[in-house]
DNA sequence: ATTATACAGTTATATATACAAGTTGTCAAT
DNA sequence: ATTGACAACTTGTATATATAACTGTATAAT
């Protein structure tokens, strides 16, 4: 059984991390096991409880362990649903690429109706701005964006809306301070005609649509729109349960 | 500014992480700003560091701080792509209603051949089990699975696979302790002929493909298949940024 | 047989302390 | 103006200790 080495650079508790993340992979401790109690870790390492305390601690947030206060630490079974997707993969396949183009189609002034009214909890008849965009890569078309924004001078995030929700700003992943939190979800579509057609798809071809709802910080809506994104650009991949180190680089 | 409350059932750590993303949430700390230094905040809430240190950390973890060392701990901005997607939506999609059956359609040893050989890592003409299964929700088919197993008698797997991974164990949230993790990935497609007839829907629906690629212990792929779900039955939904306690609980 | 009590083992929480390591600013010497 | 030394402040790591809460078991009393 491995120990941790005192005299490394690589944290203690990193190491004890790492060391029972490999007896989990390997199989020599299996789903639903106990492991050792926080003391005779203690004592076999040498070192102290806070440490090890921290390390099983991280595995939990991994969620590769389950700890019952007075019975002990289990490994968790794995489970299919504790899957997640990040949006992050999107990033890769379009940043990765320093050729990205944002081509605006449209940005009009309309007055609100309908569902955009309900979404972003304005008043009929309100001012808004409504902004239609292509995303292109390598001067192909590979995302169409639809987007309401609040139009509204006495908020003073608005004029810099137009700059900042340019999705440059997302694209290039710093982030948004004025945009404190946001709604997001994901659905399977097939495109319609204006948007193959945008996209120099065939009609008919899958898609997905990610919607966003995003707030600032007094909680009011300043923007709602759609990612439409050829399936073929895009597929959500992850792995559930125990990996090691190689594959959560990748 | 609201302190820690020393004879609250809530742990110190719990509170100082509420009251930390409280403020974050109300805008009183703004993305890009440094927070109070540990020991800035040992003084005024009356704790000692370790307890700050373990607050700190579990924002550090939920991704809405970030820590310099040698510097201090900023608030990150809102980042788009850190938007994570839970295939739970799904399970509450299936096993909140009691009412769901599975309906094996083939299940037909086969022999190995194409791209079942690349994904399982096995040669070709070696046996192979296929299943095509539909799952119902009040006798109403949501979602058609296709699947290949290994068969191979000297794998103990196999014989209890057809059990375990009769997807009554995924559904169930018992987990597998056979598997030890699993790779997935999420297309959009469009329906074809024969599934969307199954499906009970008109051709050409857009849907969610989930391919999963299931490994032993031993890492060797023991299962290989598809679920495909209409999109009218299934959509991913999440939150980014900064959310108070009561749309995390939902 | 059931209940009550006591005890051991375990994890959870919290504090105090010390030192390591990184960053920034200041000041003096060159 | 540049360099180098140093202080001050920050987060990171590790240990030691104490108390509380929970679980399970053994024991004694009813």
């Amino acid at each position: 059984m491995h120990k941790v080495d005192h005299n490394s650079y690589e944290p203690i508790y990193a190491q004890l991390v790492r060391i029972l993340q490999e007896q989990i992979a390997t199989g020599r401790l299996r789903p639903g096991d106990q492991l050792p109690s926080e003391s005779q870790l203690c004592e076999h390492h040498g070192v102290s409880r806070m440490t090890v305390r921290r390390a099983i601690n991280i595995l939990v947030e991994q969620g590769v362990v389950i700890t019952k206060q007075g019975q002990g630490t289990f490994i968790k079974p794995m489970q299919f649903w504790a899957a997640t997707f990040s949006l992050g993969q999107l990033q890769n396949l379009l940043s990765d690429e320093r050729v990205i183009r944002i081509k605006i189609l449209e940005a009009s002034i309309n007055l609100a109706k309908g569902r955009v009214t309900h979404k972003m909890a304005i008043k009929r008849g309100q001012r808004i701005l409504f902004i239609r965009r292509l995303i292109l890569s390598q001067d192909k078309p590979i995302m169409y964006h639809r987007e309401y924004l609040i139009y509204d001078p006495s908020r003073p995030i608005v004029e810099s809306e137009l700059e900042v929700t340019s999705l440059r700003g997302l694209f290039e992943g710093t982030g948004n301070s004025f945009i404190k939190r946001s709604l997001l979800s994901i659905e399977a579509t097939v495109l319609k005609d204006e948007e193959a057609q945008l996209l120099k798809t065939p009609v008919a071809t899958a898609a997905f649509n990610i919607e966003h709802l995003f707030y600032d910080f007094e909680d009011r809506p300043v923007s709602w729109g759609w990612f439409i994104c050829p399936g073929a650009n895009l597929r959500f991949t992850t792995i559930v349960g125990v990996h090691n180190r190689e594959m959560s680089k990748v």
